[in-house]
DNA sequence: AGCACGCCGACT
DNA sequence: GTCGGCGTGCTC
């Protein structure tokens, strides 16, 4: 065949492919996956070439104007995967090439040498940078590092070695006192640190047999089912990824891990590069906090072929790898591997169908599998490892439930530290380890009430109430980040009569700062995690014992190992539970089990309190004997009876507006339009307003629906909403297989 | 996504 | 008679 034409995906949203005719200069070097630059109407635009034809039946066809890059940017079966996820997900293939593609990738229209450099600017007099230290003292910090250079430096390089970012940069650049320029760089292959390398660690037998059954796997992968790898908190799921990545390399193939954003901490990453420090380019590493050269560098290190293990968070598993062999999802129940804006894709099931389309091993790791995937072991979709054991023979964590009924009883005012686990508090101090408090909920006072007419503080732009601070003394809401002053008076009725009511992460750490005035007190959560480094640095502080007692929020529930925590104190397991979601039962027992994980890493056995005013519901029960199995059971049962996933699956509709009553009437055409559409093998609910009813200004509706042929459904839905046009104000999203439903 | 084409109300 | 409203349709 002669390449004479090739068809191409604009980068804009233009939903049709267009026909291109293939100039003979690089005709050689076009293939599927190249990127393009060709002229579009008046003007030129960047394309993906999507296929390569003998014949085009187009007219008025123009010539491509420019290749870009000498390679293509993306493999077949990785378009084969775009293809499906637009099929899957309801949505265009250019939303999905967004995320598919990086945004530095592209618009890189040629020059991938080219990077941001920095030099001196005009010199800051002394008064400036007195001004700045007090208005800006990271735009100072970076001054000061910047102050130091002789010659310019890769930008990315210097905002790395500072933790700064690109803001600071750019505002210092708007200030005059640096200059940024772009240039042609030779990359310096020994500016990366240098790490120790180390070995495998001895498997206990349980790890022995998990790894036996991977690398048969990964030496017959074509038939190897996707492995979900169930180990309990401190079981050395880890040490199982690593042996099975080092097989994988060792046969010429190549490997992803997945792992949830939060926890892609330094430390985590440094176990990779350091088991794998062979050859400098061996691991790379993608997440949201790279800079834009960062990410462009990370990218052509993979595509080029000498990166060969890719670590990173949801969009990792785009990765240009050849040759995969293995991909390994690590955390696989974390909700934060759904993309919450289009495309909503989850990130485990894109992995299992590259998997698929790759012919490679999927490893699904958790300590609390998602109840899709242990629904899909027991439907023998996966194969299901289990590993029950701590290493080292580590005891599981003793977990008690606190009945806080009761302890109501006994004080009279709200109880935040019952009288047991105060006791197991003072015990901890005394024996000099390690306390973690949890609390699902930030802020001081979760509410300011008026006693006389009854009245919440509401955010102006959500239907929720605003959380009181009292760092920032200020109210604040938790969903689009409005905050405004307190009131003095009601606002409503004009009485002084304002108290505050429920509490949160910030009043339980003056609490325990009042009940135990001698330890040494840190709290963490979003809002005393804003300097960038805060929370390396707390972390650091915690390991070294310099706090006896952490306080914080879901961000110390995940993978943090401490062999010093020997107390973890749920201060109110409720919180998760009330939301009006199918999924809050299995989120609860999930943070539970997690939570609980963080206690007794090292020798001493810890000991769990979990604080509730419903002991005995399932999750809490279930989670307190550590009994996966028994939750699963019960908890599939109620899915089943309600034909929720992971026995049917879920496609939330949303019709939002600033306008309540557009909103609701485009919700009822829609939901009129698709009783006609689909079948009755699909279950369509009513057009009802969202839980959440009014987010960031907006009015939303929803309509769900449920059905087992996905991606019918998703077909179907988008043929309905493409004949129905909305007015301009009223947007409708689809999201398939939703995590929230508020 | 943009941008042009085209068909109906308030101005010179 | 003209300017301009934004509904509709096209882009190789």
């Amino acid at each position: 065949m002669k390449a004479n034409y090739a068809r191409v995906l604009i980068d804009r949203s233009i939903r049709r492919e267009l026909d291109y005719a293939i100039p003979e200069s690089f005709a050689e070097k076009i293939g599927i996956g190249s990127r393009v630059r060709v002229p579009f109407r008046d003007k030129a635009a960047l394309a993906t070439v999507v296929a390569v034809l003998e014949e085009s039946g187009a007219s008025g066809i123009r010539p491509i104007e420019a290749l870009v890059g000498d390679k293509p940017a993306l493999s077949a079966k990785l378009l084969e995967l775009a293809r499906w996820m637009a099929a899957y997900y309801c949505c265009s293939i250019e939303t999905v090439m967004r995320s598919l593609l990086p945004q530095v990738i592209r618009k890189a229209e040629v020059g991938w040498k080219k990077q941001l450099f920095v030099r001196r600017g005009r010199a800051a007099s002394a008064e400036e940078i007195e001004k700045l230290r007090k208005r800006a003292p990271r735009q100072a910090e970076l001054l000061e590092a910047v102050a130091q250079l002789h010659e310019p430096k890769l930008a990315a390089d210097l905002l790395r070695e500072t933790s700064l970012d690109n803001q600071t940069l750019r505002a210092l650049e708007k200030r005059g006192f640096v200059e940024l320029r772009e240039e042609a760089v030779e990359r310096d292959p020994h500016a990366d640190e240098q790490f120790v390398p180390t070995t495998n660690l001895v498997l206990n037998s349980e790890q022995a047999t998990a790894l036996a059954a991977i690398e048969k796997a990964l030496e017959a992968p074509a038939k190897a089912k996707p492995f979900l790898l169930h180990g309990v908190t401190g079981s050395g799921k880890t040490e199982i990824y690593l042996q099975a990545i080092r097989w994988a390399l060792n046969n010429g193939k190549t490997a992803i891990v997945l792992v949830p954003e939060i926890s892609l901490t330094p430390q985590t990453v440094e176990r990779f590069k350091a088991r794998f420090a062979e050859a400098q380019d061996m691991v790379a590493v993608l997440h949201s906090h790279l800079s834009e050269g960062e990410r462009h560098d990370e990218w052509h290190k993979i595509q080029s072929g000498r990166a060969r293990i890719v670590v990173g968070a949801r969009s990792a598993i785009f990765a240009p790898l050849e040759n995969l062999g293995l991909i390994v999802v690590d955390e696989e129940h974390e909700t934060s591997y759904k993309q919450e804006e289009a495309p909503r894709y989850h990130a485990r099931d894109v992995a299992v169908v590259r998997g698929k389309l790759e012919g490679c091993v999927v490893l699904l790791g958790t300590a609390t599998p998602s109840l899709e995937s242990y629904f899909n072991a027991t439907r023998g979709k996966y194969q299901l490892l289990n590993l029950t054991q701590r290493v080292d023979d580590n005891q599981m964590p003793l977990i008690r439930v606190v009945d806080l009924r009761q302890e109501k009883r006994k004080a009279k005012s709200l109880t935040i530290i019952g009288d047991k686990l105060h006791t197991a508090i003072i015990a901890r101090l005394e024996k000099r380890e390690q306390t973690i408090l949890f609390l699902n909920r930030r802020g001081f006072s979760t509410s300011l009430l008026c006693s006389a007419c009854g009245e919440a503080r509401e955010c102006p732009n959500c239907s929720v109430a605003l959380t009181f601070h009292r760092t920032a003394s200020r109210l604040s809401c938790h969903l689009c980040g409005h905050t405004a002053a307190v009131p003095k008076k009601c606002p409503a009725c004009h009485e002084d009569a304002l108290i505050y009511s429920g509490f949160g992460t910030e009043k339980v750490e003056a609490h325990v700062m009042h009940l135990f005035p001698k330890a040494e007190v840190r709290r963490m959560d979003a809002d005393s995690m804003t300097r960038k480094d805060a929370y390396r640095e707390t972390l650091r502080a915690f390991r070294a014992g310099k706090i006896d007692i952490l306080v914080g929020t879901q961000m110390i529930a995940k993978g943090l190992h401490f062999p010093n925590v020997t107390l973890v104190g749920i201060i109110n397991a409720d919180l998760a539970l009330h939301l009006p979601d199918f999924r809050a039962g299995e989120r609860t027992f999930q943070l539970l089990t997690q939570v609980a994980g963080r206690a007794g890493r090292g020798e001493t056995p810890g000991e769990v309190f979990v604080q509730t005013f419903t002991p005995f519901s399932p999750s809490i029960q279930f989670a307190r004997h550590h009994d996966f199995t028994g939750y699963f059971e019960q908890e599939l049962e109620f899915r089943e009876r309600c034909d929720f996933p992971p026995f049917r699956h879920a496609v939330l509709l949303t019709v939002r507006s600033a306008h309540e009553g557009r909103a609701k009437f485009s919700a009822e055409t829609i939901a009129r339009r698709l009783r006609e559409a689909l079948p009755a093998e699909f279950i369509l609910g009513e057009p009802t307003p969202a839980p959440l009813e009014k987010l960031q200004g907006q009015f939303r509706f929803h309509i769900l629906m449920r059905g087992e042929a996905i991606v019918r459904l998703s077909r179907l839905v988008r043929e309905t909403l493409d004949k129905l046009p909305m007015p301009e104000d009223v947007i409708a999203s689809v999201d398939v297989d939703p995590y929230q439903l508020l």
